[in-house]
DNA sequence: CCGGGATTGCCCATTTCTGGGCATAGCGGC
DNA sequence: GCCGCTATGCCCAGAAATGGGCAATCCCGG
């Protein structure tokens, strides 16, 4: 089987996975081709069907995930809270251009490289609504990041994303209670922060009819309230964030 | 100077744009090397408040453009809400696993069809509380998508965003309100749907303090409803869907 | 020590939402 | 043609949310 080229290769090994032992596996092997030492995949659903709404892959050393675990420094983590300030991969050494170091910030680091972590770099991956993730690829303390390899990793991150995607949650759409092009466009609205009076006159029909396609959009999700009316709709994809931001001009 | 290759000559090119008209350029020459016909990126940020916080730079046909602007497609077009289920690119095609698609979904996408604008590929980007951004490249209706380019493609978008949201944003957006402890429980309760008086039942205080923490959580955003206070909370990342998600699915 | 914020509690009046029921009209499929 | 779905309109009663004011306690930082 011919490859185009390495990233290929490994994408293609990555998103073959259907069991997290094959991620791992490939994972592992794909730091190892790209010239890192380690590397961590990190995904957290939120709002999947399913028990389970997290993963962890990650060949670190024991005595840092350890401590990573026990002091569930996820909170605090300066590369994840860099990661959800970036649209691409960045380099640790760079983390500060995301973000402010504290002097917490700058132990936690050293501490990681007192447990045998150097320089890495992370690719972080969000999807407002349903989940966040990110995929480290590392390199020991005294090792040198492999800078040609760095996009390279930013696919072989974002595959494994999404494998991992794959494997905790059905990644794949599922068809459920779907609403009407006008329901919808009374959600938005409603969303929007607008009464089921102004959407009236916005939508030209007659208060007591919003409020009726509202009633039955809450019917068809089964929930009593507002709020988690236009909750279900954002997760279902019917509405999406910019919709709303579009009209919520913060003064 | 030697290229690792076309990627990273591409990116390299995007990356170096200062203006909008040398990521028009870039972003040209590099729709063409890689096989595409046309190219579109639209980046929108959040929280700044000020009037240019969105940035679209296309080569997509006047009509199209036209009737898109015009008719302010952007809230219900199909691709961009797919592009906020995403973490990788996708092809156009592959849409509907994404989202469902509505009747007015599929006609739209005929129109861009009779437009001029075939099957494609595009890059999602987000960065919840602060930005989200889309770069497509697409083929004529009878054109091919390249394949091969696709992680190209992949990479050159996320480049292209980066470089957008370089443009537009020059780093520091606003921080806006955060919520304190309190708040914050209260907004979640709320966000699961439970009233004021549930919630204060659960967290051991009065409804009344309740009504009071949310009424102080809504100034601090300015909103005057409870919808846009959720939104709000879940788009700074204040509250996380895990935590609404779960608790509703189990009915 | 004092000011400011956070948290807690209560009152009021008004608006909005929610869940029922009832009815007409159009459209598309069987 | 009949049935189901959608969209439209209206009424009502009760529950909930909203905006306003008032006041106590506690803690933190200048």
């Amino acid at each position: 089987m011919k490859h185009f080229n390495l990233t290929e290769e490994l994408a293609h090994d990555i998103s073959g996975a259907d069991k997290e032992e094959q991620l791992f596996a490939a994972l592992s092997n794909a730091a190892d081709r790209m010239g890192f030492d380690l590397f961590a995949l990190a995904f957290d659903r939120r709002g999947g069907g399913g028990e389970g709404a997290s993963m962890l892959v990650h060949n670190y050393p024991d005595a840092w995930a350890n401590v990573y675990v026990g002091f569930d420094l996820s909170g605090t983590d300066p590369i994840r809270r860099a990661g959800e300030k970036s649209m691409t991969g960045f380099q640790w050494r760079n983390v500060d251009h995301y973000i402010p170091l504290s002097r917490g910030d700058r132990q936690l680091l050293k501490v990681a490289r007192d447990s045998g972590i150097g320089d890495g770099f992370t690719v972080p991956r969000h999807l407002p609504g349903e989940a966040t993730g990110s995929c480290s690829f590392a390199v020991a303390p005294n090792g040198r990041i492999p800078l040609e390899m760095l996009h390279a990793a930013e696919i072989v991150g974002a595959v494994a994303l999404a494998a991992a995607r794959q494997l905790i949650g059905t990644g794949s759409y599922i068809r459920r209670a779907a609403l009407t092009e006008r329901q919808r466009e009374c959600v938005l609205w409603s969303a929007r922060g607008k009464t089921a009076g102004e959407t009236a006159g916005i939508l030209g029909i007659s208060e007591e009819t919003v409020v009726r396609h509202l009633k039955i959009a809450r019917e068809r999700y089964s929930v009593p309230c507002r709020q988690m009316l236009i909750l279900c709709a954002l997760f279902d994809g019917v509405i999406g964030f910019s919709d709303v931001y579009d009209w919520w001009r913060p003064l």
